[in-house]
DNA sequence: AAGCGACGTTGAATCGATTCAAAGTTGGCC
DNA sequence: GGCCAACTTTGAATCGATTCAACGTCGCTT
């Protein structure tokens, strides 16, 4: 069994429970002699200092909550890869949730992280989860958003400018000669959808003769993509849109699949083709997806970095980071 | 601040903290008056139990470790949501580490969750780590492994029969009319990768004329896929193989991509394309890949459920649960 | 030789939930 | 009224690491 406490450790060596705590967490007031052999005691029994008895004490605890809307979304697992890279440099273990776009599902991640008194929450959140967060600040556990700009500047954030994304979108697909856009994305709760759908309508404005026509999807998955796609298919030939601005790149390889296997539209030459994220496998798609890149991974560390220097001062002003987003061209956006 | 412990919920109800732990805990044996009044104080105080405490002296915790080899590969975030699925059903949270394909990184997680002191570990491993499972064992922490057969036995793990995939992908490639296959994968260390290379010499020695060539790869990841690729573009055209068997999707998507951003060898006409997993972005990809699909969430599921059991009764004999791949046919290996 | 500061070490108190032996309460029955 | 069983409630002990005031021990100065 497990059950080798600092107290064992301490007998062993021959001193106090309280030596071997200074050992482990101040080694610099312990004379090297005692370190010495408490270092031995605990290679000979194979000590695993028990988290839970610091946390307690401590009330804090190397734990951090990250509640991601969409786990199978690549996007989301660059981010979480950089911010874990981030915090295994801090010596905290990441509790991850994947909420499948189900706000229940959010709120009880929520809930048994708190249980859990994680050090601080990172989420990118799906559901309106804003007075629950309040609530949990008020508790000292602060949370960054990721991937969403907060509204009131109530907390941190990281996130990529979604209207310039949704412009330079558009932009770019009038440049290559489209007039008549379709949005494909939802649902609209999510900001990140309607801060794209924004900026593709101001660089609509900003054209003569260029339409956005709006494409409503359920969830921001590759099916509803494909859903969508279909739809756009049934229509009579005249009625198509001769571009389709996607919300994510799991959209748009929906639509593209859809596109694809049908054959009557072709990619790029009836219809151009535009996602977001610019997750590794827009490059590999049946026609290489334009797309808009995130800085994913460095939205993951910073996210973490922010997290950290919130839990250890709670005074501290939320931040909104805001990165631009790069727009990637390939064969998906070729000019008419 | 938080504060908010038993001791006040029990002062507020006019209970002693055994009642309010009672409630909590063992809701039967305590009368509906009080039950109600702590009901009450808990919801006015908003207290929240503190895991910490609860796993001290319980000895047991709420969570559960999953290391995994390659955040990034879409078929191992499958395997996390079926396991996150299974693990909220008992009110248990994930710590989730994402190795990268390092072992280094791979040994600092299991130490991490050690000191958390999971209740068991999940691990789709990627270097040597028996002995250290071992260890972990030794100490009331059961490990299941995850997409690798444990070879003697030693632990439980939920895998799919590679070599029975090895070879239903070869021979399906020979029914296609393809005599000269490469095999592009890598690390050897992994035993996916020699398992499913050993199902492929298997069938190619039932046939006739049929040589299997090694392309190996550092990785199990588009980027060294494409590079496979191309070193297959490097050669002159006789002596490349018509056919690749890819350790995994990821890689065969690399191929792909080099493929067809060359253009000189068509998929599937000049050269046929099998990966492995059957993630969802093989179906959309450039061409629709045939691959040997997993019951991804299936084995999250699983693999949480066996770990739950044996965490609870450590006499518990491992048991090796193998699936059987599904060979999911597309455009990559149409016949010539 | 007394006094002082620097340096190490000690060990009891603490965090908060759970446990369980013991005490308390109730109602039924003779 | 007395007694017993069944049902509730109590609260001190416990888990293990950390903290910190108090205590030694030295070596050096005056």
């Amino acid at each position: 069994m497990a059950g080798v406490s600092i107290r064992d450790v301490a007998q062993r060596a021959g001193v106090s429970v309280g030596t071997v705590s200074n050992v482990l967490n101040r080694p610099e007031v312990v004379s090297p002699d005692s370190a010495l052999r408490v270092q031995q005691a605990i290679d000979e029994l194979g000590y695993v200092r028990n988290e839970a008895a610091r946390k307690l004490r401590q009330g804090v605890s190397g734990t951090v909550g990250f509640v991601v809307m969409d786990g199978q979304n690549p996007f989301y697992n660059d981010v979480v890869r950089g911010a874990g890279d981030e915090a295994t440099q801090h010596g905290i273990a990441i509790l991850f949730g994947d909420t499948a776009e189900d706000p229940a599902r959010e709120r009880m991640y929520i809930d048994l992280f708190e249980e859990h008194q994680v050090r601080g929450l990172l989420i990118a959140p799906f559901g309106e989860v804003f007075n629950r967060l309040e609530k949990l600040r008020q508790r000292g556990i602060p949370a960054v958003l990721v991937g969403r700009y907060s509204g009131q500047n109530r907390f941190s954030s990281i996130s990529v400018d979604s209207i310039a994304g949704g412009r330079m979108a558009v932009e770019h697909l009038i440049a290559g000669g489209r007039r008549r856009i379709a949005f494909v994305g939802g649902p609209f709760e999510l900001h990140e959808v309607t801060d794209r759908l924004a900026g593709a309508r101001v660089a609509a404005e900003n054209a003569v003769g260029v339409e956005i026509e709006v494409i409503p999807t359920a969830a921001m998955t590759v099916a509803e993509g494909a859903a969508a796609g279909n739809r756009i298919l049934t229509r009579p030939a005249r009625e198509r849109p001769d571009a389709v601005f996607a919300a994510n790149d799991l959209i748009a390889l929906g639509v593209l699949q859809a596109l694809v296997e049908d054959g009557r539209m072709r990619v790029p030459e009836e219809i151009a083709l535009v996602g977001f994220d610019d997750i590794a496998f827009a490059a590999a798609a049946a026609v290489p997806l334009t797309s808009l890149r995130q800085p994913s991974s460095t939205i993951g560390k910073t996210a973490l970095r922010i997290l950290l220097e919130e839990a250890a001062d709670p005074e501290l002003i939320p931040r909104q980071t805001v990165f631009q987003p790069e727009l990637v061209v390939r064969r998906s956006t070729l000019p008419r």
